[in-house]
DNA sequence: ACCCATCGCAGTTGTAGAGT
DNA sequence: ACTCTACAACTGCGATGGGT
């Protein structure tokens, strides 16, 4: 039966799905005329032919005519049908009324039909005059958008405006991709495609591919709780007999050693072989299903949780492309100069200045290894940079670094102080005062009279000398 | 030109403190 | 005593911008 639909469906032009015109509430008439041309043709037809193609065209016509008299420019589908059938009786006497239906719909709907519109309101069909040709498909979408939205049961509807608005916020909320998949499950189960495309801009091959995962899951659900409960019903059965043979061993044992045993010995193996009876009765008997019941939870919480946790994700999954770095380090190598002069470290290589590889180039290497490759180029020259040794072991990078510590860079030179003549003076200045504070042969050694803070070469003061302050080579200071 | 902190992503993990 | 909840910390990078 279903086939027949099937094979029916196909032959009708109207129901080609794959045309931009077959939605599933509005099907649009072939016939793409105004309604006032239809009719003049109509009336032309009618003059020009006979017999029952004329009268065809009649009942045609005057259908036409209804739905143009008609107020609201539409009628029941039923409606018309009678129209159109009381001007023929062959169709209105033939015995099979839906086949009498559906051939007067697939007539008003070919392209010799008329200029409509069929609606299909949950089982309510209408017919509905289309005044002008067809140039608004997003017309008949909205239509059928609306009728889509009001196609859900009345005890099925709630106030969408009411949670429809806060659905995105409720998405931020919740904390897990399991969560929100919950969610969109949920919505896709109750609300429909268009409505989530349109409102919420959720994608239909998306909220199904969620829903799928989700039912996968609802499943699994269902099955592991099987699986829990005869694993926890196992589990008892297996202390239950191995209670029963260690009760059994223990009197063997007992019997045997109990002419060897002390008395306080005797009594607490006593009392360990009655713990395990009541035990074993107590599994046995009412606390059975209760245990049952516990252990269940426990297995299923086990898994729950083990299906929660992604455990080693991200682990090992360096997106730093190795090969753009090891493209990098063989440049290097080339021109590599390996010393452990400054903060240099054994195996890793770094250039001097004047010949070195900048990371600007760095980069150029990389993106060219990326390139041929195939894969997505790096776009800031620190990224290529920062997968070198760091060099301060306490910053961040150096803590979340996770380069190969190919190569490390060198720091700038240090810059030619030359800001205040006065260094050269203040270093002979500190020299002459250790020497007379700490030395030994100093008067006021040991006396424990000096205090020295030491801060930087460039930062003692000295006193009695204005020396760089009032003739500065560069930058004078002003003190006020 | 190098060095470093910070942010974003899209999530996971650990746990103090509240709730039952 | 146990469970739940909220929240901070963390992941493994890429990218940015300010500092030296």
């Amino acid at each position: 039966m279903a086939d027949n639909a099937h094979q029916r469906g196909k032959k009708r032009p109207y129901k080609d799905t794959n045309a931009s015109f077959a939605f599933r509430h509005v099907v649009v008439s072939l016939c793409n005329k105004t309604a006032e041309v239809r009719q003049n043709e109509l009336k032309v037809s009618i003059d020009e032919r006979s017999g029952s193609v004329q009268d065809s065209m009649v009942a045609l016509s005057s259908v036409l005519d209804e739905l143009i008299a008609n107020p609201n420019k539409c009628m029941p589908f039923n409606e018309a049908f009678y129209e159109y059938a009381g001007k023929l009786p062959n169709i209105a006497c033939m015995p099979n009324k839906k086949e009498a239906r559906r051939q007067f719909k697939d007539r008003i709907l070919s392209k010799n039909g008329l200029p409509i519109l069929f609606l299909n309101d949950d089982g309510n069909t209408y017919v509905m005059l289309l005044d002008l040709p067809l140039n608004n498909i997003s017309l008949c979408r909205s239509i059928d958008f609306v009728l889509d939205c009001g196609s859900m049961g009345e005890h099925e509807q709630f106030d969408w405006s009411l949670v429809g608005c806060h659905i995105p916020t409720l998405l931020k909320l919740l904390s897990t991709s399991k969560d929100r998949a919950i969610l969109v499950f949920i919505l896709s189960s109750i609300v429909s495609p268009i409505r989530l495309a349109l409102l919420l801009g959720m994608q239909h091959q998306h909220t199904q591919k969620v829903k799928k995962k989700v039912e996968e899951f609802l499943n699994e659900v269902e099955r592991k709780q099987e699986e829990a409960e005869k694993e926890s019903e196992k589990h008892i059965e297996d202390i239950i007999s191995r209670l029963q043979t260690e009760i059994e061993q223990d009197a063997k044992d007992l019997s045997s050693k109990r002419m060897r045993l002390d008395e306080e010995e005797i009594e607490s193996r006593n009392t360990d072989a009655e713990m395990k009876k009541q035990r074993k009765e107590k599994l046995q008997k009412d606390s059975k299903q209760k245990a049952k019941k516990r252990v269940a939870k426990r297995l299923f919480k086990k898994w729950k949780s083990q299906l929660m946790s992604q455990q080693g994700k991200g682990k090992g999954r360096f997106s730093i492309d190795r090969g753009a770095e090891k493209a990098i380090y063989e440049v290097l190598q080339e021109q590599l100069q390996s010393h452990r002069r400054r903060w240099g470290e054994e195996g890793t290589g770094y250039l001097e200045h004047e010949r070195r590889i900048h990371s600007k180039e760095m980069k150029k290497i990389a993106n060219k290894y990326l390139k041929k490759a195939g894969k997505k180029p790096v776009l800031s020259k620190e990224t290529v940079r920062s997968w070198g040794k760091c060099r301060n072991k306490r910053s961040r990078q150096s803590k979340q670094h996770r380069g190969l510590n190919l190569w490390a860079h060198l720091r700038a030179e240090k810059k030619q102080q030359d800001k205040h003549i006065n260094i050269h003076y203040n270093r002979a200045h500190v020299k002459n005062y250790t020497r007379f504070s700490f030395s030994r042969s100093s008067v006021v050694h040991g006396k424990n009279l000096v205090v020295r803070r030491a801060i930087d070469d460039k930062a003692y003061i000295r006193c009695g000398t204005s020396e760089g302050f009032c003739r500065p080579l560069h930058t004078p200071e002003y003190w006020s």
